[in-house]
DNA sequence: TCTCATACATGATAAATTTCATATTATTAC
DNA sequence: GTAATAATATGAAATTTATCATGTATGAGA
């Protein structure tokens, strides 16, 4: 799939829907409006890459992106998602270092380019909003700490059992119980840190043993409490 | 061993150690410097627990600390360690969580404590100071996000060079090539996420290859080259 | 609707790693 | 200094997980 992105000049962001953006000034809001450009990209578009320098951080409007660094062999390792309102990129803006990470949309996406420059000017003049970001930062270093400490202890049937939790956590079911969020095996894979016949072996065990129900890429979670079970205990 | 401490009246931390305080003015110096109190810790002693609520946080001045979570049964899991100069506990403090990991000390230590009061009063009126602590931050978290990928995708053999690697960058090595952080097996299990018994024999097998020589807990690196290859390629 | 590429599935090994058992050796506390 | 405790070491067996091989199913694009 062709990287693509046009602008929408109609539909403008609305920052206000981030509640980063919450304790801006009225004319810092106007202040980053002007500066903030608004992009749609197709299922299949890479943001920024891993190694690459960037130059302003990206609000996420619609759609659902993949956040991940290329290991051994270009294996991926899915380190987090972003979906409305998460704000990606910033981590490398505000350090200064290269991209750590990979971002590339997993569905039809809308971002919000927020140039570094405006970035840097909010985190300079607006106490709050400074703040809001070192709080988001502070919890997403909460979050990778725990997820360091499950790759290492636990198994991978457990640790794929807690992505299944997690990934029902951050985007939801639909009325019949069913992730609202679709991944292919290898990329569940990417993110529990196995091979993807692993992954299709315990999905297929966890169908045996009645706690998901499995239609392609559709999963349907019969039993949650099992799941947490198999998530902490084995 | 018992948790000690007792306050040290004589030699006063002197922030300006710390990059992150560079930025103060003489007023807010004066004013952290009666808040804060410096305090000298047994090696051993707990500082803070994770779960707990902590009301501060600690620019070490002295000694070396290993942060760690406690997983399956009360596994430790080391998420890193703390050097002279270097901050701790801020993450908890800001984002408003129960501490995520435990703090112990390795060595004797002393420690400069600062309430969050302090902590809250710089971010908010001193952007330069934020701007510091949330590039900090954000770097802890790409080399958190580092960590993830090598737990999930190398070899527990790639882990351990790696490890040994990383210790040599940040504690260096005496006159000897001896790395100058002592640790025992199970704390490098621990932080390579295996089982001690696994690192007792490929630190014996690193021996063999005449990559390190081992005298107790002191390792002296022999040749780095095949360190750094090892952890890259295998 | 066909076709090609990709994803999914499953068995059979192979390899890596853990666990358990048991000595031996250092350290620490008294 | 000595006893008690913790750490190190090593073998054998068990377990988990990865890899390789191969076949089927599925879906996107022509």
């Amino acid at each position: 799939m062709k990287q693509q992105h046009f602008n929408q000049p109609i539909e403008e962001c609305d920052l206000s829907l981030s509640s980063l953006f919450k304790h801006l000034t009225p004319e810092e809001v106007e202040k980053i409006i002007l500066e903030k450009t608004q992009s749609s990209y197709k299922k299949g578009t890479y943001i920024y890459h891993e190694g690459n320098r960037i130059t302003g951080c990206y609000l996420v409007m619609s759609g659902i992106l993949k956040i991940f660094k290329t290991g051994i062999d270009g294996k991926e390792q899915i380190i987090r998602f972003a979906k409305p309102f998460d704000i990606i990129g910033f981590r490398s803006v505000l350090s200064g270092e290269l991209a750590c990470t990979t971002a590339k949309t997993l569905e039809d996406s809308t971002l919000c380019y927020i140039p570094q420059e405006s970035l840097f000017y909010l985190v300079k003049n607006n106490g709050n909003f400074s703040l809001e970001l070192l709080q988001l930062s502070c919890r997403e270093l909460g979050e990778a700490n725990e997820y360091i400490t499950d790759i290492a202890q636990k198994t991978v049937r457990e640790r794929l059992a807690e992505i299944l939790i997690h990934l029902k956590e951050n985007f939801g079911l639909d009325g019949d119980n069913v992730l609202q969020i679709s991944l292919t095996r290898e990329e569940l894979a990417n993110i529990v840190g196995t091979a993807t016949e692993s992954v299709i072996r315990l999905l297929s065990e966890f169908k045996s043993d009645n706690v998901i129900e499995i239609n392609g890429r559709k999963i349907k979670l019969l039993n949650y409490k099992a799941l947490v079970k198999i998530a902490n205990f084995n």
